[in-house]
DNA sequence: GATAAAGTATGATAAATATCATATTTCGGA
DNA sequence: TCCGAAATATGATATTTATCATACTTTATC
């Protein structure tokens, strides 16, 4: 459903999310140890989620990556869309290229529903909004100590 | 969700549940025709399939590969199990192994019961009923010609 | 039984994805 | 104003996945 690249991306968005703000910065180095993602790959990727404005960071010393309000007002699905692009999402379970309501592969009415809720999930909900049980302890990125 | 090899063995199943029985066999090279999957590669999927005798198959000339009605009443999970193994689809979106309804995360509940709903049904049902509107012309594998 | 048509077994190549490394740019602070 | 700490840009390597090729085995048919 999602690449692992994207699983990285958005657990440390979440992460950033919980734990940053414009005073609060993390470097790659502390969130690559805090949430298990290769320090080198997880750069890669901030840096994409970067230039595309999902997230924000300053260079230098003191410097590191956080999230605005204007991030975190995002949704999650634009993160997603930056790193895997938008077709991975939507395609057929079966890879059917003209799959769709009126000539549906087998699956597609078992799958249908439950994708599409998923995916409205996705485009609605903010990074905000997701991080909030986060914040609260009701959801959690890692394992427990 | 699913590997490309499953939703390849996939395709060529159904369309082996809907087009052959013990007397209606389909050669590997006919079946990369009909659904437009690489021949080699094929091949190598259903000879696992084979192999695991999710599907059917005779040597020789007149030979091929078939259901039979014992292959038709094997739930679709089966066929996935034996290509992608069973992990791939009971994994946390978010590839954190510990994640589990007590101890969810951020994306748990969004996302657990349709996949949930989705797991069922590939387990509950078979290869024969899923064929079944392939074979009424409800469902289709191929773009229209 | 010889032949050819099929699947079977195994391994090689190609492409995509994940991971690592390194040089460059920017910027805060002594 | 210079040094070092951070992100940024770019490219190299490794691993996995997808694809291709080829030699081998089985079996129906003549």
């Amino acid at each position: 459903m999602l690449s692992n690249s994207s699983k990285y991306a958005l657990t440390a968005v979440l992460f950033l999310a919980a734990n940053t703000d414009e005073h609060q910065k993390k470097m790659v180095k502390d969130l690559s140890i805090s949430t298990g993602i290769p320090k080198a790959y997880l750069a890669k990727l901030l840096q994409q989620l970067s230039k595309h404005q999902i997230i924000s960071a300053t260079k230098g010393p003191k410097g590191g990556y956080y999230l605005t309000d204007d991030n975190r007002n995002l949704p999650v699905f634009s993160l997603i869309e930056v790193i895997d692009g938008t077709h991975r999402m939507e395609t057929c379970v079966l890879g059917i290229e003209e799959c769709n309501a009126e000539r549906p592969c087998p699956l597609h009415d078992h799958v249908y529903p439950a994708r599409r809720a998923f995916l409205d999930t996705l485009k609605k909900m903010t990074i905000g909004e997701l991080s909030r049980d986060l914040k609260n302890g009701s959801s959690f990125l890692t394992a427990q100590q």
